[in-house]
DNA sequence: AACTGATAATAAGTTTAGCTTATAATAGTC
DNA sequence: GACTATTATAAGCTAAACTTATTATCAGTT
């Protein structure tokens, strides 16, 4: 018998993300960032590994569709923490790059979500969040065709 | 070195929970239930175990807003699929309950559920993906206070 | 019994996040 | 050069949960 019924799958996987996003914003609150909000935080991860992107790189990676991307990315425009520029490569795209200010955002977010992983491993040791990251990884890569169109 | 990045934590969480859905919503497409949407599954679940409950122990269980349970218990009511009845010990509460139609639902949002379990675990393996489970359940168990009111 | 603070249900309106549908321009292919 | 795919983008819609505020009841106190 599972610890964890198989009817409770859905319901797990929810609520480990909500607690992980309580935690996040707990912190994020005590350093101040008016204007940041959740749907922001999956591009400037993606950014912050890949320096300059399209957007529609940026919706693939959030899993998102690329108009919904477009409105994230201008409303960090708008805050000046992106900069949209002309791909030299193909003028139908443009490359979304940070700013200063923005990286000085990124940092300050990494920061945060090493602060929580690390609650985490307080939790469960660095070794088995990591085993459990490693297993969420694999399923969610494996090859499932929902439907998207 | 962690398999997955401290700064991807957030991502894993979310896009785990994506996938989940997705695999869900597509077993649930093939069954066809008009009018279900992924907000009532949350209170399905809880309820299935609970028997009779009230909107107040629903909402805290789905982890939202009890004026948010509320809608979605009218929208269920209103497909007759519960009903809310006075509740004898306290005339302040209504109880939940099952009608015979939102049994069956129930019956086949478990299978479903239980179907995309079987999949994850021709993925990883029973024992690994109870593991997972387990690990998360704890995480998100762990007494937090993010400053909720 | 009246008073007070907490709790249950509820309504109204707002916010957030993502979606669908549709357009214009450019790229690459035949 | 025509045809199809891709990039960015706009407009408006939908889903889900939120905040604020009201009413009724409860439980403990004076």
């Amino acid at each position: 018998m599972p610890k964890v019924k198989k009817s409770e799958l859905g319901q797990t996987l929810m609520l480990a993300l909500k607690n992980f996003q309580q935690r996040l914003d707990a912190e994020l609150a005590k350093r101040g960032f008016p204007g940041i909000r959740q749907r922001h935080r999956a591009v400037f991860i993606h950014l912050n590994v890949h320096g300059a992107s399209r957007s529609v790189e940026l919706a693939a990676a959030a899993g998102i569709r690329p108009q919904s991307m477009m409105k994230i990315v201008h409303e960090l425009e708008e805050l000046g923490l992106v900069t949209r520029e002309e791909d030299p490569a193909d003028s139908r795209a443009k490359l979304i790059q940070f700013t200063a200010a923005g990286r000085a955002l990124i940092d300050q977010l990494t920061q945060t979500t090493e602060l929580v992983w690390d609650q985490y491993c307080a939790l469960l040791g660095e070794a088995e969040l990591d085993r459990t990251l490693s297993a969420l990884r694999l399923l969610q890569e494996a090859t499932f065709d929902g439907g998207r169109t």
